[in-house]
RNA sequence: GGAGAGGUGGCAGAGUGGUUGAAUGUGGCGGUCUCGAAAACCGUUGUGCGGGUAACUGCACCGAGGGUUCGAAUCCCUCCUUCUCCGCCA
């Protein structure tokens, strides 16, 4: 969330903010709200005063056997005072809250203003697009093949959820066990295996809550969430946390089954792996001095190509508009895979700078000196990769004349074969 | 799920309803001593929210939230969590 200092000196730079990222926040409340808390925070405040001076005046007639009837009778009084005014304070705090929370991050400076997925900046393309002899999408191939079950996963869970089988499970696994291996191995990286359940406390830190309540699986009976990504546990490793500072930057990365309703979206562009109720991602998460964040997702960014690279995927990397940057990303690059059956591109990881965006929510904090205030830290993340949508480029640009699909070398040693 | 015992500063660990933001130890920082270091000694050392240009000052915080009281770390209730034991289960 934003610093409520912050949105008071800045109101008008929140408004526009909000409505460049397509939001809908009244914030107009705010300000009258706050106005109204610090009057009622000095007048309890000073109430509080002349109880405890009382109190302490009460105590020291009593030690000397003397009668405070009187003093603690007029304390009575002011202290059902301070009880009322307490509770209003309650109330203005939990409203001003309900608002705050809905606040969107502010976009960062090289953020272009835009509405929608057409005003994203191209910022660079890898390898050429593969082109099929004989057309075929991913379902096509994977049926052929017989490694993924979609029928039977719509039987046994429903639309959307899916059997990896034989050769296809192996590949599967293959790949996020590649993934992990390669950011520990290559970018410093300490791997974190989560658990898929967190409270609400958690999704609240990451920003999925509130605003994202519809597109969250959730366990009423325990009031407990399926994560839809490793970020939500990642993150909130260090929640309520004071990081060590010579440990920064931390870099975390994770796989994780992904769970999302995506209520609401049926259709040409969601058959298949194009858009499923559980995916399985590598994510990536650091954690880092707030002077540091910038360069860190250029890096971030380059460690997630890193990996489409390997792969052997041609690849375009997007700069979001602010319209289509997430409501607690300060700035985000995508990048999208080339589905040579599809022909289209698909999203396959999403890189981004958080500010201390989710560090105020999830109270992630370090010291920049070892006497100095403790300092929010910046959070960032992306994606490394998603598998489900790799798959389908996957089998697409490595797809054969005579219907088998070739494996990428960087994979073999992980399937142990190199053709399906 | 049941029974019991805990949760106090960076850490360890005291705390009879009334100068207790909190003893003591330890760690951190500064200093004395030293060529330097260690030891010893002295000093200092939490966070948040208000007010004030500032020095400064008020309030809150002892797992979380309620309650009792003139006054709560201390008493009561609910919840969370850790440990021990029992039961159930993969």
């Amino acid at each position: 969330m934003l610093d409520l200092k912050f949105i008071r000196e800045n109101i008008g730079l929140v408004r526009e903010n909000i409505k460049n990222k397509n939001e809908s926040t009244q914030v107009d409340s705010i300000l009258e709200l706050d106005e109204k808390r610090r009057k009622v925070i000095q007048e309890v405040e000073s109430l509080k005063n002349i109880r405890n001076v009382v109190s302490k005046e009460i105590a020291e007639l009593k030690k000397n056997k003397q009668d405070a009837d009187d003093k603690i009778a007029s304390m009575k009084d002011v202290s059902d005072k301070i009880k009322l005014l307490d509770e209003e304070l309650r109330l203005i705090e939990a409203e001003i809250e309900q608002v705050v929370l809905r606040i969107p991050n502010m976009t960062g400076p090289d953020v272009p203003v835009g509405k929608s997925a057409a005003d994203n900046k191209i910022v660079r393309q890898w390898g050429n697009p593969k082109i099929q002899a004989i057309k075929k999408n991913h379902i096509e191939i994977a049926r052929n093949l017989d490694i993924i079950d979609f029928e039977r996963g719509g039987k046994v869970s429903g639309s959307g959820f899916a059997f990896y089988k034989g050769k296809g499970a192996k590949l599967e696994r293959a790949l996020i066990n590649f993934m992990i291996d390669f950011h520990t191995d290559n970018h410093g990286y300490t791997e974190l295996l989560p658990p898929f359940l967190v409270n609400r406390n958690s999704m609240l830190g990451t920003g999925q809550l509130p605003k994202m309540a519809e597109d969250m699986y959730h366990a009423t009976e325990d009031d407990m969430f399926l994560i839809p990504t490793a970020e939500v546990p990642l993150t909130n490793f260090h929640s309520d946390e004071m990081l060590s500072t010579p440990d920064l930057p931390i870099k975390y990365c994770g796989y994780s089954p992904c769970f999302r309703r995506e209520a609401g979206s049926y259709g040409k562009d969601v058959r298949g792996f194009l858009r499923v109720h559980q995916f399985n991602k590598v994510e990536m998460v650091n954690f880092v001095r707030p002077e540091d964040s910038w360069q860190r997702l250029e890096d971030l960014t380059n460690e997630a190509e890193d990996i489409v690279k390997a792969l052997g995927l041609h690849y375009r990397l997007l700069l979001l508009c602010s319209g289509d940057t997430s409501f607690s990303s300060s700035m985000t690059y995508d990048i999208e895979v080339w589905s040579p059956g599809e022909e289209n591109w698909l999203e396959v990881s999403s890189c981004s700078n958080f500010t201390d965006f989710q560090a105020r929510r999830a109270n992630i904090r370090f010291r920049p000196e070892p006497s100095a205030k403790p300092e929010f830290v910046h959070t960032l993340n992306g994606s490394g990769l998603a598998t489900s949508r790799i798959m389908v480029a996957l089998l697409e640009t490595y797809l054969n004349e005579d219907g088998s699909v070739s494996v990428p070398s960087c994979l073999v040693p992980y399937t142990g074969f190199d053709k399906i």
